[in-house]
DNA sequence: GTGAAAGCGCTAACAC
DNA sequence: GTGTTAGCGCTTTCAC
């Protein structure tokens, strides 16, 4: 029961809409009545109800934002980027996170079109292309990151060049002199996944040096999946000289196991991996890694979706690619 | 213009409200029907629009939750537990960042109001009592977590004991033989710093040790505070022998001062925390800390909303107070 | 079992 | 410069 327009109206026996004028700014007010109405709305303390607000404006002045992992660092400063832009244009920004999981994912997707999101940004973890090009026709906006929908239908996309820089990383361990190396990569729907390995094998190809089947590990974005792929390998004969990791969680797991091998890193095996920010400052050995500009993505998102609110006919695409940098540090520079 | 309501109606030449009626499961409906609306829905790709409900229903199917820091995995992890909760009820979450800016709160607080949100979660950065109070009027459930508002008005709230986990693990440190204790904590208006530094403080007087001033730092809870003070210390004459942090940012940037000044945590400093979650399993020395259940603090609050709603008249506060675990680990065990 | 109609709180023509 | 009114898309009485 807050108080409303009609409230404030009937309080001072003018109509809802020379209210509603003042509260937008828009035509043209006495000014004492302006001052009249200023000065209740904020003795009876009135506040608009946004509900209805989007009701009539059709979108909820709102960017939904799906990331498939909240305790990512990565992540979470892609969110703050966007939420800079969303309160820099008076929006707001629902975050959900998908766990990885498509299916989440999808409702997630419908939940947020149901909310009537002024656009959406999300790092796919593989949904159904299908669906994407389905939700296209809606209208609203998407804005992928990180991974990108396995389609030909064109998108706004805001990435890295993931191929490159899995290139460049695997060439950085490759100038060091290995020539055993092994890759723990992420499900192979996701993009980032596919394309880092992908940037692996080329420069390996590049170099002549040789992919090895067994030493190409895939698993879940997790730690779990790093130390069990990385556990399997200690238990053979030939041990890889590296380890290149498409995240840095599936790098720790695999640390860890090293670690538990009476192994070190990086004297006995080298290791790289992508994303590894250490909020902390602690993490040893500290982590040659590929860092991505993650607030700057998601504040390049949330500027696109801007635009094309502001601009509804603007039927275009945008591919922002961003350069990443390589950060070298001691997990890769082996002390021999 | 997506599919709505109406145009399933006219597509099958029945009412509005028949449609209605299937699509909530409400009243009663024949048979056959219902089989055609629901599928000419599936046929039409109809969705409701969830902000005309919202309306309607007067409330947005939605937790608001606002946290002083995003990359904070402890905050990470209490958002998980909510949503959790929330999509348990199909609800939805909005997650803000209120950067540990008591402005940016209080527009968080008010934004979220306006949304119609069924309930709020907050970890308050010291917000205006006042506010709280006039906030409570709306009706709209307010609880706590973290950080408690400086009020006796009751409000539901979802914590630890701060003092008495402040206490703990000051214990630790005092039985450890540590004399020359030190501190470095948030902002005194948030509750958590303040009862942290009481308990702290209260330890130290049970057993006989002086609480010097000058080993009192108050900062934000960030790593360039604890860095700061730290060095400040570091320049003085007598260094204290062990660091008492209230929060794990803080401790990092103590720690990164104390090893650039060539000294080892703990064999120089000994070093204790709140909330040193290691994500990365790599953090060396591996910190000795009390971990809340960050997880299930965010899940009770969820309940609590989530019960609310469903018992509007349930005029009850409730407070709940978790155990937290203190950690032993190295940055707290002396060498010698 | 179904439909007509009112209304959720607001904005924006359109009249005056 | 101000008021009247028609919706925004939905749910829900109330008739039939």
């Amino acid at each position: 029961m807050s108080v409303q327009l009609k409230d404030i109206a009937k309080h001072l026996n003018i109509s809802i809409s020379t209210v509603s004028r003042v509260i937008n700014g828009t035509g043209r007010v006495n000014k004492d009545t302006r001052e009249l109405i200023l000065k209740t709305i904020k003795e009876l303390g009135y506040h608009p109800n946004e509900v209805a607000r989007s009701l009539k404006r059709k979108s909820a002045n709102t960017i939904g934002v799906i990331v498939p992992d909240l305790s990512n660092s990565f992540y979470a400063s892609v969110i703050k980027g966007v939420e800079k832009i969303a309160s820099e244009n008076e929006h707001s920004v629902i975050v959900c996170n998908s766990d990885e999981d498509i299916q989440k994912e999808e409702e997630y997707v419908q939940l947020l079109l149901q909310k009537q999101v002024t656009g959406l940004v999300i790092a796919t973890v593989g949904g159904n292309p299908q669906l994407f090009e389905q939700y296209k026709r809606s209208g609203i906006p998407f804005v992928f990151i990180d991974n990108l929908p396995n389609t030909q239908e064109n998108f706004d996309v805001v990435t890295i060049d993931n191929v490159k820089a899995g290139y460049d990383l695997a060439k950085h361990l490759v100038d060091q002199g290995h020539k055993k190396l092994a890759i723990i990569t992420g499900p192979q729907n996701q993009s980032t996944a596919a394309e880092r390995l992908l940037g692996f094998q080329k420069c390996l190809e590049d170099n002549g040096i040789t992919v090895h089947e067994k030493w190409i590990g895939v698993g879940q974005f997790r730690r779990e999946s790093g130390y069990q792929i990385m556990n399997e390998w200690l238990q053979q004969d030939e041990l890889p000289t590296a380890i290149f990791a498409a995240n840095d969680f599936l790098l720790y797991g695999a640390i860890k196991a090293i670690q538990e091998r009476g192994l070190n890193v990086p004297n006995d095996i080298a290791a790289v991996c992508f994303d590894a920010n250490d909020e902390t400052g602690l993490v040893k050995p500290q982590i040659t890694s590929i860092i991505q500009p993650a607030h700057m993505i998601g504040s390049i998102a949330g500027d696109i979706i801007m635009r094309k609110e502001k601009n509804k006919n603007l039927k275009m695409f945008e591919k922002i690619v961003l350069e990443p940098k390589l950060i070298i540090n001691e997990s890769s520079q082996t002390g021999r």
